[in-house]
DNA sequence: GTTCTAGAAC
DNA sequence: GTTCTAGAAC
């Protein structure tokens, strides 16, 4: 398949509106392919702009479009605000039409799998929306980056977490650094849901005192059996919805929108066998009530499936493609080198260092030097706070 | 942009 | 033997 064909994918995506999140005349917001976070999408331009080179002063009004947009989408994921996300350009992008990048700063992500990933959206390599709009303001026109600098900055070491001053050389190390991120993140926001709950249960009492009066002074002249004016405690009757409720009921109303705007990808991991988010460990979800064992009948030897399952293993992290060549989650600390235990006379453990090869030295970062592989083992490791 | 794989390093 | 990287292929 050309390249060149490649690189189109966005603009044929605009050719079909079941991609599209949000339409508006001048761009569409769609879900990214290979999204590197949980929540990641692209705002793209349908004028023919190829990136953000072609952009000029005159550009400004799509920018802000394409910034409402962003927003749109944003307003639309339950549970996140607007500042758990990044809006901005790629300095350096594969697509031939120019794209908005819509990404929660989780980067908890399967196909974060290359350091040049990471550092596509933490470094000068990812522009945001607000300075583009200066620099067009300021100046009527971004430059591209040169050559040498993109080269320098897409393997530039080491790769520094968004979320503490956690490094590493590695982006393994990083990946489970960011797995504890999200953890932690995720138990704040179930443990807000929560307290959402019992605080709409606490106001439920007031607000149906609140109700009676009004409802009486509303038609004060009537003369009515205290029975039909008198609020009815009917059990299928709908409690008093708090906003979050609201909004999701107006969502729900929306049928076909609450399909588009889709569930969070960690619930979809649940459903669909080919997202790439799948090994990303499915929370409250017991393996084995998804695979309960069925009994073995004695004396009978059936065919098909085997009636009992290996047992799943506990979700303890993250779970990564099946194929060894792709990188794959270790807890932290898989890479470091392990310690004599002192509890069993200074004899080693089990291995708990990766015996597989890194390379000694690295052409791109000059002849003789280290490779940064090898120098993140003397780095500290800090959990997030 | 992603996937696949040969070859390097261990 | 395994892991990881980089480059070819798409």
């Amino acid at each position: 398949m050309e390249l060149a064909y490649i690189r189109d994918e966005l603009k044929r995506k605009l050719s079909d509106s079941r991609n599209f999140l949000i339409e508006s005349d001048r761009a569409v917001v769609i879900k990214a392919d290979f999204p590197k976070s949980q929540y990641h999408f692209r705002v793209v331009a349908k004028d023919e702009l190829r990136d953000i080179t072609q952009l000029t002063e005159e550009q400004l009004p799509l920018l802000d479009h394409m910034m409402d947009l962003a927003n749109q989408v944003i307003e639309k994921q339950d549970h996140l605000e607007s500042r758990n996300f990044r809006i901005g350009f790629k300095v350096h992008t594969f697509w031939n039409r120019l794209n908005l990048h819509v990404i929660s700063d989780d980067f908890y992500s399967m196909a974060m799998k290359r350091p040049q990933h990471w550092n596509s959206f933490n470094t000068e390599l990812f522009l945001p929306l607000q300075m583009a709009h200066m620099l067009l303001s300021v100046q009527g026109s971004i430059e591209p980056i040169p050559e040498e600098r993109l080269k320098e900055l897409e393997h530039q070491m080491p790769l520094r977490c968004n979320q503490c001053d956690f490094s590493t050389d590695l982006l393994l190390d990083l990946k489970a650094h960011l797995y504890h991120h999200w953890l932690h993140k995720e138990g704040e926001r179930e443990q807000k849901k929560k307290m959402d709950k019992i605080i709409q249960m606490l106001n439920e009492p007031m607000l149906d005192e609140a109700a009676k009066p009004k409802q009486l002074s509303e038609e004060p002249a009537q003369t009515q059996p205290v029975a039909d004016i008198a609020p009815k405690r009917n059990p299928t009757q709908r409690k008093p919805l708090t906003p979050h409720q609201q909004q999701g009921k107006q969502q729900a109303q929306h049928g076909y929108d609450n399909l588009v705007y889709g569930p969070p990808v960690n619930i979809m991991n649940q459903n669909n066998p080919n997202n790439p988010f799948r090994n990303t460990p499915p929370f409250n979800i017991k393996a084995q009530a998804l695979n309960p064992p069925r009994p073995m009948q004695p004396g009978f030897r059936s065919r098909g499936p085997r009636p009992f399952q290996r047992p799943m293993a506990p979700h303890s992290g993250p779970r990564f493609p099946p194929s060894h060549h792709q990188n794959r989650f270790r807890l932290p600390g898989y890479n470091a080198p392990h310690q004599p235990n002192p509890m069993v006379g200074g004899q080693a453990e089990p291995p708990g260092q990766q015996q597989g090869a890194r390379p000694k030295t690295n052409r791109r970062y000059g002849s003789g030097s280290q490779h940064p592989n090898q120098k993140h083992k003397s780095q500290d490791k800090q959990l997030p706070k």
